[in-house]
DNA sequence: ATGAAAGCGCTAACAG
DNA sequence: CTGTTAGCGCTTTCAT
């Protein structure tokens, strides 16, 4: 058994509450009793116990977070940025793979409730009105990360999606591309998929170009099969494509492997531009010219409005993020 | 504030004792006063504290993760098999990252303490008799995953690296490569890098084939850039090479990148084959043949070593797990 | 079948 | 400066 507050206590001849003052920093001792106790400490190799103390303080100095994806380059990403904030503020955090079910979100909500987690980051996910209503009643502070909620009054963090597509569209134009396609998510998806594709649309009809839903093609994620099955179908809706916007650098990259398996050469023949700037961007070839979500920051940022609102009590502000293109190779120069 | 048992008892007319009863399915009471208290539950939207009954029980149903790195694949992959597993068996994770930092290693090993976890799983990362020292003092469970300790008798799971690099060598040979170089871990990486870098050596001997170190560069990690660096001094110390055999998939990925640059064709003038079968493997251009470790699965046998050993209170066996060739497209057969 | 009470390890008044 | 004491929310004897 490791020990206790009292055995310290005991050990240094101190009642445990001095202990718990040297502890805690706490003022209420003389130089000589918090050498004795800080002895005592080391002799017996002394740990608090976080549960007794989360018990008493009602903190348990631990926040959960919920990706649908674990394992996914992007999550993986954030993750990186929330622990390591957590870890400079000496907090703990719990990942929950939700797998997109219902059942499993709200299996981990309950659970991180059991847990007296002290706040929720909720990553790339869309709300639903049974988690909010979930969370309102566990009454602690949950921000969103890359998602938003348009129905209920949560804090994000995220880039403009809409933008950020306009930003690559834009770029493909000023790189000469007149003859555009673009391969994006469900178009039911009102967070990532609809707004990227407005995005899209709204390039072509602010720099005056034709423009027709027909370019683009919905798909049921966000995923490499995603880009690698409908590279085809959007070339023989429109063969003249030089241009394709991918939703994610996932399909950007199924989408050059597609063009590889039908002989077409990237950029020379066509050019791709991808969304999200993962670690697999600049490990292809050619490597990705893509926009970039800063997805790391992302994860700290998240963290960081959740403490902040931990420790305020008050909800934060919501943050844009800035996207940018980062040039690689995949696209082409034409006139 | 969430309600307490007190409150259920309360509401429902009964004593806290009873709840607990009806909560822990233990015997001792009437349907009637059953329904009576799940009732009051359901009213009061009651949720037990886990953080009270961690401190009676001594159980806290958590257990922590130590990664060198949170977002590589190779990582991630594992902590998607671990998590589902402690999903599974109501437990949640706690995700260190150590960043290979001894003192980041220290802090997490001293907080996970004070939390009072179950068990640790410590991941990819090489084990010193410092950290040996600190768990056996916190007296709970240690599994390895993807390492091991040649010092400490730490079970772990992991494949057999010397063997799956001498199955990628041979498979080389098989398809007829006589020229074979390697891209090669830390040459004093007992674990890892040692082991592949001998499997590759005895392969060679083993088939007849001339074997000397100097076909093989020993890098710094395992990184895409310890590839990509690394092909070109390679190929000079040995132009006529037709094969390459990397250490890890993202030296492969570099290696092949670094070929493009070259003008060299994969797998038409050089053929490379991998290690580790992450995401990157099957999306890259050419689609990348290596050897897999299943890293999932060993996340999940890893995780189902710890919960066994937590439950039986024993130290497990440790589990090599299988490894197998992929064969996809970046090896080419030759006469 | 049910309740009273002790106590897990700790913090925080309250006394002195 | 230091100790005593009452809980935090729960489980678990021990009575009844």
């Amino acid at each position: 058994m490791a020990s206790t507050i009292k055995d310290v206590a005991k050990k240094a001849n101190v009642s445990i509450a001095t202990v718990s003052r040297i502890l805690n920093d706490l003022p209420g001792y003389s130089p000589k009793t918090k050498k004795k106790v800080l002895d005592a400490i080391e002799e017996l190799g002394y740990q608090p116990n976080a549960v007794a103390r989360g018990l008493i303080n009602k903190k348990t100095q631990t926040i959960g977070v919920l990706f649908p994806d674990v394992s996914s380059m992007l999550s993986s990403e954030i993750l990186n940025g929330i622990e390591n904030i957590a870890h400079e503020l000496g907090h703990s955090v719990i990942v929950c793979h939700t797998d997109s079910s219902g059942k499993r979100t709200k299996k981990y909500l309950q659970l991180l409730n059991e847990k007296r987690v002290e706040g929720i980051l909720y990553v790339s996910e869309v709300m639903t009105k049974e988690y909010d209503d979930i969370m309102k009643k566990m009454g602690i502070p949950v921000v969103l990360i890359s998602t938003e909620s348009l129905e209920f009054q949560l804090p994000y963090v995220k880039v403009n999606d809409r933008s950020a597509v306009f930003s690559a569209t834009q770029y493909m134009i000023n790189q000469g591309h007149k003859k555009l396609g673009m391969i994006s998510g469900p178009k039911e998806d009102k967070i990532a998929g609809y707004p990227r594709a407005q995005g899209f649309l709204e390039a072509l009809q602010h720099f005056g170009l034709s423009e027709s839903e027909e370019q683009i093609i919905y798909t049921n994620g966000f995923a490499y099969e995603d880009g690698f099955n409908n590279l085809e179908p959007l070339l023989s809706r429109f063969p003249d494509l030089t241009g394709i916007i991918a939703s994610s650098d996932d399909v950007a990259v199924g989408v050059i492997s597609a063009a590889y398996k039908l002989g077409i050469k990237v950029p020379d023949q066509l050019s791709v531009i991808g969304y999200d700037n993962i670690k697999i961007a600049q490990m292809i070839i050619p490597p990705l010219t893509t926009v970039a979500q800063p997805l790391y920051e992302m994860g700290q940022v998240g963290a960081e409005m959740l403490f902040s609102s931990i420790a305020s009590g008050k909800t934060v502000e919501s943050r844009i993020m800035p996207h940018r293109i980062i040039e690689r190779e995949s696209v082409k120069k034409i006139n």
